[in-house]
DNA sequence: CGCAGTTTTGATTCATCTCAATTTGTGTGG
DNA sequence: CCACACAAATTGAGATGAATCAAAACTGCG
């Protein structure tokens, strides 16, 4: 069984809207100026330090933070690498890009969720990130980060893990890609999901995609149609509803059985 | 372009034959006893260490050698994680096992690559790796690593590196996986076998296969048959020659053009 | 030297892609 | 606030690449 293994934060339901009033934003901004009262503290980059460790990586890692909009990206294939970051609000999708134009989604990031490993070996991203849903991410520079984790055992635990962990959720992806059959892909795209979701404190059974079906079908390597006529053909057999981007699992069983079993982040 | 950016070391080039008399596996552990003198340490673990740094890493992580014998397992998913390898000698694959009984190939190790980075995050590993010829291995228990790295500067960043490295060497097979056809896939797969005994200093152009054509078809998401039928395709259009797990490469610019473009570790 | 495992090759089937048309949803500007 | 235009999703029909099933040839290991 490869799967996640973090368990994520409770966020506020209203959080899960696909539009988000700035007034919302700031508010939150004001609130959580340091991880000490961020609301995915628990389950993000600073999870498992105790008070003082916490306050020496926050010094140490004097992280600010970034408003990305909707179809903005965080950071682009070719970027210089600065800074990891952590999704404390929002949506993203992460892609990498072929030099004849085909791309591929390796990933959908939500609150908690770290992003930016992929710039650290040569200093230079290798992906692409953009924003689905108007984002907010806490910066943490990388320079600092390695010094503080130098000093916090616990810090540099962390984020081994989290480096260690996004190893494991790709291996999910590549079964996921080198054996599954259509159904099973959907199936346990939906799943996962569903499961992230629930961690985060939200009902996993209903929610709103953030993506397109033609980002599911890059994700799943599959094209748009397909995943379209497999969440019809779900739908039909009483798996699930769906009304555009909204889903309902109303069988998590039955998907679980479709290929469920290797859940992917 | 998403490519494996390790530049590795030099090897005596009698090292590129499956069997391996045991005689020449004592004498190369000999002769090597620390990094200090192992013919992989430039494009290894301790890579960029100077030899103060080096010394200190390697008190520290006072690591021994481990012999896999051909089919032997280095270690399987759910065993406990508490160490990391490096290959020093030899070839594995790594794989995913679902409940089911399928699995996928998440990567083949030659010399210079790091092993078990998949068991950080939960102390246990994920993957399970197999020699797929007799091997040596130096291990690096993960506790000392830890605490070296702390002091050492240079060889945490080694490992973020390392793992960074693993986490852009897997988006490529993702989008291997996801976006390339068949021929495409066998391409980008023996260019970049090429590459990797290219940067071993082995000749690129004429190898050795260490898997079987299952393995292969394993690796890239394709059936036996079709790599097979794939090879000798390419062998009737002039781009290689086969015999059996001989492989001359003829035409690296026709392979190339096929879907090269994207080299895979 | 023989046998098990590996590889090749062929014939056929099937899942997914492609192309195409229609419907539905969404954001914008009048 | 409505209408329009563009983007996204659904659905169908047909094409196709890879899987499957099957058999024969080869290799190398014991």
């Amino acid at each position: 069984m490869v799967m996640s293994a973090t368990v994520h934060a409770i966020l506020p339901a209203h959080n899960i809207g696909l539009a988000r009033p700035a007034s919302m934003l700031r508010e939150v901004n004001q609130t959580t100026q340091r991880c000490g009262h961020c609301h995915v503290r628990e389950h993000c980059l600073p999870s498992g330090l105790t008070l003082e460790e916490l306050g020496e990586a926050h010094d140490a890692a004097t992280h600010g933070h970034r408003r990305v909009k909707r179809g903005e990206a965080l950071y682009q294939a070719g970027d210089s690498f600065r800074s990891l970051y952590a999704v404390r609000l929002g949506f993203f999708k992460s892609f990498v890009v072929t030099e004849d134009g085909r791309s591929q989604i390796t990933g959908f990031q939500m609150a908690g969720d770290l992003l930016g490993l992929d710039g650290i070996d040569t200093e230079a991203h290798s992906l692409s990130t953009v924003a689905l849903e108007d984002s907010d991410v806490c910066v943490f520079p990388y320079a600092q980060l390695e010094t503080a984790s130098s000093r916090v055992q616990a810090l540099q635990r962390q984020l081994h893990r989290a480096m260690s962990r996004e190893i494991v959720r790709e291996h999910g992806i590549m079964m996921l890609l080198g054996t599954m059959r259509a159904e099973e892909r959907v199936a346990s795209f939906l799943l996962n999901l569903s499961q992230r979701f629930m961690a985060r404190g939200y009902a996993g059974g209903e929610f709103n995609l953030r993506m397109t079906r033609e980002e599911i079908g890059s994700y799943l390597g599959l094209k748009l149609e397909t995943v379209s006529r497999i969440l019809s053909r779900f739908q039909e057999c009483g798996l699930i509803t769906t009304r555009n981007r909204y889903v309902r699992i109303l069988n998590k069983l039955g998907l679980a059985d479709l290929g469920g079993r290797t859940a992917v982040a």
